[in-house]
DNA sequence: CCTATTCTGTCAATCGATTGCCAGTTTGGC
DNA sequence: GCCAAACTGGCAATCGATTGACAGAATAGG
């Protein structure tokens, strides 16, 4: 029910937020003044910067971002854009970026590139005119389109790697190697990879390790096409997988791995006895199905914080510094078992 | 493993962008002609509108919202505050936000309170600077806070009434009355409420809702605390439930009723042949587990549109147009089950 | 052909803050 | 005591756009 009361609304008699204009006229200083004793701590008398912070609190003042924006060319603000706000990849990732912003008194700007390159585009040059840097989290854009937006402004990339373009990405070669090493050791030689979208840098960095590993142990690998990177997509690639005649599958990510896992056991092939399955991300909700998924996971929320660091560092015109890697991890749950003899 | 390409980064080099004297100077004209033949169409002859326009184009401008911001006090952008950015709920809610906003030609900006009131004060403060319009989701805060927000700046809340602040929430009856309706067909006799967070208005009209029905239908109902609205507090609160001695529960949210659903599997209690479940909001995962969670849904997506709308009416000025219902709606599914004879 | 409109484009003030430069006042060193 | 250095605070320009008022030009009506 949509409800408002129209009797008690407020809206109309709104007084306009005081100004460092009625800071002066209070206080009888400049307005110069006024800015100095909010913003340069010791540069005044500290008889007058304390007389001046009082009024600014008695009035309640509050500074306007968009009157300091103008002169400074600083808006305070770090742009975000997914690709999917929907997918629960996100969470962790975007809090660890929240926290570093908010620390850095910052305020982020969340956008949904909603999977298409085209409007990824359009959404991150509107928000570069509002924003003084931006964060793009598997992008789905071409090289060239991600180099012209760094151009413009500082920018980071998170999940993938352009050439001349700061950039986080986690070390996914330890995950891999730990489950791919588990299903080798329970007798696991034919596996399959369930891709992603073929935009995706991320997807081709995990086919490609994962098939180089495979191919250096000497097992045998396929790549799996599927139609999106969702549950449903995962049901849809059902009968592919059974067709291709393996034991185990790696999914481009849990959403795809949990549809798969679904599907298997509603048409009756059993998880994990007939056939193994991981999942990228452990997303929320990974534990939650029988069996539960085993994932590889991504040190989301440090990849979060690492990138808004490097972003914020980038907008301050400071040198990069290199961190430690950011190594994922085997996760393994209920959803591997031993190939039947 | 952080990567930064050092041979080529971009930075330093950034181009100024282009301004509206640019354009001016480009084309000959008056910046204010410029800012008139962007703008207010017609206003001026066709032929200088379009050669400004091809001007515009040819260098690249893009509109400072900032600098806009001033003279206009219109920011184009509005904020959302949630209170935990990390419960699936609000995927739908803000994709309906986000969708009603970008019609609207502004940019969400997105907060999160993390469940504390005073963080929310705060954040909902600072925010308020930057935006035209403020949305508040299930708000922690008390209706006093709340009133002082909304006379500053048009504010909306959502999943909560305050008197004489604009509001959207659904109308909870209908998904309640079906799932006691279900359970009562079923048997069950003896009900549990597994509370959310006192300072959560939802939660009490959740509880009022049922608790009024359950007594107008004869059933015996109580309400049992939990420490909080998180799977971990599901869990938590199992024992309780079980020393109450009722065949069925309502969960405040389907987070507590997955945790409580997986620690009744895991201490050996079936569902639903011992306990029947039943959640609230039917988020992602909810139908995950074995046995999937029955969950009461709410219409999320609209909501948040409805909630957005009305926000963009309010900064207009305009009057608020009453509408239909937002009902919820029973998903059942297959945590409950006729009460064991 | 003359006046009354309607068009077009420019001027200049304004939004709220920041900051380089300057001048008057203190303070300090010797 | 005297001069230099350090403090304090104000002036005025600036950031990029918007907009009311206005003036000259074009058009219309009779």
């Amino acid at each position: 029910m949509d409800q408002s009361d129209a009797t008690a609304s407020v809206r109309g008699e709104r007084k306009a937020p005081a100004t460092i204009y009625d800071i002066a006229r209070h206080t009888g200083f400049s307005p110069s003044t006024v800015s100095r004793a909010l913003n340069k701590p010791g540069r005044l008398n500290a008889t007058t910067e304390r007389r001046i912070r009082d009024a600014a609190e008695e009035l309640g003042y509050r500074i306007n971002p968009m009157a300091r924006a103008l002169p400074t060319g600083k808006t305070g603000t770090l742009g975000l854009v997914v690709s999917d706000i929907t997918n629960p990849v996100y969470f962790d990732l975007v809090r660890g970026a929240e926290h570093i912003a908010s620390e850095a008194d910052s305020t982020l700007i969340f956008a949904d590139s909603q999977e298409s390159a085209r409007l990824e585009r359009s959404i991150a040059e509107r928000l570069q005119t509002s924003v003084d840097g931006l964060l793009l989290v598997g992008s789905r854009l071409g090289d060239q389109d991600i180099r012209e937006l760094s151009s413009v402004k500082p920018l980071v990339v998170v999940n993938r790697l352009v050439d001349g373009v700061p950039a986080v990405v986690p070390d996914v070669a330890p995950g891999i190697e730990a489950a791919l090493g588990a299903l080798r050791e329970r007798g696991h030689r034919r596996i399959a990879y369930l891709a992603g979208p073929e935009a995706s840098w991320m997807n081709t960095l995990r086919w490609q390790t994962l098939f180089d590993l495979a191919v250096s142990w000497g097992l045998s690998i396929v790549e799996i096409k599927s139609t999106e990177p969702t549950r449903a997509g995962g049901a849809e690639a059902f009968q592919r997988i059974v067709a291709a005649d393996v034991t185990a599958v790696f999914a481009y990510n849990d959403l795809i791995a949990l549809g798969l896992l679904r599907a298997s056991r509603d048409r009756g092939v059993a998880v994990p006895e007939s056939l193994s399955i991981v999942g990228f991300d452990d997303i929320f909700g990974a534990d939650l199905p029988t069996p539960a998924l085993s994932s590889i996971r991504s040190p989301l929320g440090e990849l979060g914080e690492r990138a808004t660091r490097r972003l914020l560092t980038e907008i301050d015109g400071a040198p990069a510094e290199a961190g430690a890697a950011l190594p994922t991890r085997f996760i393994d749950r209920e959803s591997i078992a031993a190939v039947r003899s």
